[in-house]
DNA sequence: GGCGATATTAACAGGATTGTTAAACAAGTC
DNA sequence: GACTTGTTTAACAATCCTGTTAATATCGCC
């Protein structure tokens, strides 16, 4: 097996370089497919290509070995928040932009919604990380789309809709696209190649389901 | 330990009268609570105070414990659709209602779409029970849907929608409403003793979003 | 009371799983 | 070349988990 050198080497950090790296993409694979529970350190060892000991040796237990890798997962997920908010345009294009784009970012980590709720429903140490990284960001993310807002509808080309209301129905349709893909596309009756065109028409759907509720007339 | 019946009792289907359905209950909550791979048949053996042997005696398998468990609860999911539709009232008003109860009913059953989610990423089989229990009745209900739906449109009074996307909408939110739970009153920052204020005011939320879409101008 | 069928227990077997450790190995330094 | 430091291996220990089995208990019934 290939030697590593002394430090981490952090100036190529895509290439499982090291035998630490290939341990974490390794068990970043195994715990996004099964979970905690049900992913062995022995596997994730086997999937490395090095000797289980390895693993120990390098993150001493399973559970630190997994908390690292939730760890990164809840970051990506933060990160893809405040990547939404961008460039100027206008608003309403700026919010089709948006959802689309989150939607985009979870149709290419279609296990990472199921991979979170999963392990924080009976932990609450792994809730008080997603707290400690989610929170700021996402108040952030709201905060910025309630001013934005505020002035639409102010200049009454927007219904009065709450940021936060906005946002769960956009998150909630978004995420639970990715996540009941595999049910959606039996209760639909979608073949495997048609996929994408699925997700592609619910992604469209979705986002006129969000300018829909943002294009309603004041009630 | 109480002695059962030759036969098991099905006249009192409710109380833990026999041995089995002791176990049988004790394997609801610990699969519900911790999914096949975290829970242990020692465990629920515990729970329902006899030995693992039992457990076996009955049953043989963990795997076939828990296939009848989950055969029981996608029956139950399946049961919360047809539900919906039931009396003679307006169109607008029983889509209200039908949204309603299908939030209420997950909201009793908050741990369902996990306990579903989760076990049918990578296994197949599970998924085809998913398939034979809910296409029939989902393709049942949004046949019905659509028919009713079509009338309203002929006559005018709602928009032009389609009974796929409308349920997915509704599905989604509602689902993740339950679901995100956990993540939803972080990122919201609702005290526990607010939850209940706090899912209620989702639910009038989610009913007014779906029949915003359904009272959306034709564009 | 004795018989037969079912229910229950305790003990065990086999295997898997996490984690440790002692010894071998590689590589740079003096 | 010996020393130091970090890496790797193989073997092991301890525990846990699923499933079996042989012996015992319980019950209905004749």
């Amino acid at each position: 097996m290939n030697k590593t050198t002394r430090q981490v080497d952090t100036t190529t950090p895509q290439a499982d370089t090291t035998t630490q790296q290939a341990i974490m993409s390794a068990a970043e694979i195994e715990f996004m497919e099964k979970g905690f529970a049900a992913a062995k350190t022995t596997a994730i060892a086997r999937r490395a290509g090095v000797t289980h000991a390895m693993l120990h040796y390098y993150y001493r237990t399973k559970e630190n070995l997994f908390n690292q890798v939730f760890q990164a997962k809840i970051q990506l997920l933060a990160d893809s928040f405040t990547t939404i908010l961008g460039r100027e345009m206008p608003f309403l294009e700026k919010i089709e932009q948006g959802v689309g784009a989150h939607f985009d970012f979870l149709a290419a980590n279609p296990r990472l919604p199921l991979f979170v709720l999963r392990e924080i429903v009976d932990n609450s140490d792994r809730r008080e990380v997603c707290r400690e990284v989610l929170l700021p960001v996402f108040k952030g993310v709201i905060e910025k789309l309630q001013k934005a807002l505020n002035a639409e509808i102010e200049s009454g080309s927007v219904a009065p809709v709450s940021a936060m209301d906005m946002m769960l129905n956009m998150v909630s349709m978004n995420v639970f696209a990715i996540l009941s893909l595999p049910v959606a596309m039996l209760l639909a009756e979608v073949k495997e190649e048609d996929r994408d065109r699925f997700l592609e028409r619910r992604k469209r759907q979705i986002i006129e389901q969000v300018l829909t509720q943002l294009k309603a007339e004041k009630r």
